[in-house]
DNA sequence: CGAAAAAGTAGAACAGATTCTATTATTTGT
DNA sequence: ACAAATAATAGAATCTGTTCTACTTTTTCG
């Protein structure tokens, strides 16, 4: 699942990787406890309005502003809690992010090659986004213009790396099978970021996953049988 | 409201391309024509700014107002040449580029293998950026973002469509030989970043190319001997 | 040449992200 | 329960991209 200690409500502290290089412990006791009578979910409700807003118009009709004032914060507590709208962005993608890690697990891949299922799970992954193209479009982009870690193209690797490679995970993974999968992976988000442009569809694209996976993976082990 | 016109009369000479989609031509005499005195250079005198500015402090120094007052034109003026930012950034991307070209005129890559001359050309690009960390980052991420065409992907893979595959064009490559130097050219790209971001060492950069373009460019014509 | 068009200029104005301030809750430790 | 610490709040202020205004200088051309 996440790795983020998200239920924390620590605003400054432990958070979604952010821009914050501060590691620090925080004492915050409760992760259910409500506060005082709706206090403190309040990172949850900012994502929400966030992603609500960003559903809409994209990035720009996401201003911190609004933001701050759907979620019913002040813009500080906002900022206390996400450094900078692309701490936010990031926060909004990873619950993206878990939302096609649950739907593969409910129904995983079937392919019987791993470049099979390697596409397969891209191109789920990409009709996932892009029922939200303006909000795909924001997180996309975003991410891929942070300047610091962002476990987008990294959970997206892992991803294909245990799907495709029949149980290989990071651990396991050689280095050339790690590299590969991140291959694939950058030339996915590539041709999302085509199609988000308008120089793609939705064929092109798989045409294209396909024909970089076959390549890529072709040595990546085949399940025993089913 | 409005939709700039750039392409009417703008002082939008003749083009490093930029983002502008019009292609039209321009009502511009000259070309060479010294205006008065010391008119008109003023888009190369712009770029150069530009280019100076972000090799220091990468795009946040290189800001309009600096640019113009360095650039000795008016914000105005600035804005006319360029109607926003990305377009400056686009601009001087376009000298960067050419710069590989004719470097890759000059000396030609010499690997037997496709795979080893894509490999080639795209180290030499590596290192031709990262002479100017600051600027390439600047650049990279902000073509990566562009709402439009850019000149970047596209001549990228061009280039390794001619180099790699011994004399391939555009229009002699089948639509895979396309979509896989087009493939390549996203990893380099992604390895690029992530350099950028300070996750990547050059070797490390170049291990993980040489690993996609040996299974991306496989079958690549091989050139019939020396 | 002389007027209209095009290009420039200085600088104000606007917008949205981020920062800062002063003040008011809440929480926590004891 | 109470003082110190922490979290929030409203809102002003700052910063930088972009737009707009009012003029002045060049260029184009009949």
């Amino acid at each position: 699942m996440t790795p983020r200690p998200a239920g924390t409500s620590a605003p400054s502290t432990a958070g979604p990787s952010t821009t914050e290089g501060t590691s620090g412990v925080h004492t915050e006791p409760a992760s259910a406890a409500v506060r005082t009578r709706s206090q403190h979910q309040r990172r949850k409700r900012i994502v929400q309005a966030a992603a609500a807003l960003a559903s809409r118009g994209g990035v720009e009709a996401m201003q911190m502003r609004t933001v701050a004032e759907r979620a019913g914060v002040a813009l500080g507590t906002l900022y206390r809690y996400f450094p900078s709208k692309m701490d936010l962005v990031v926060a909004v993608v990873g619950e993206e992010i878990d939302l096609l890690e649950s739907s593969i697990e409910r129904r995983p891949p079937s392919a019987g090659t791993p470049a099979g299922r390697a596409v397969d799970i891209l191109m789920r992954a990409t009709r996932g986004l892009m029922r939200e193209p303006e909000l795909a479009d924001a997180l996309i982009r975003s991410l891929i213009m942070a300047e610091v870690d962002t476990p987008f193209g990294d959970r997206m690797t892992d991803l294909l790396l245990r799907v495709a490679g029949n149980g290989i995970t990071a651990e396991t993974a050689t280095d050339e099978q790690f590299a590969l999968a991140g291959s694939l992976s950058s030339v996915w988000v590539h041709e999302l970021l085509e199609m988000l442009r308008g120089r793609r569809t939705h064929e092109q694209i798989q045409r294209r996953v396909e024909i970089a996976a076959a390549r890529l993976l072709a040595d990546f082990p085949v399940p025993p049988s089913t």
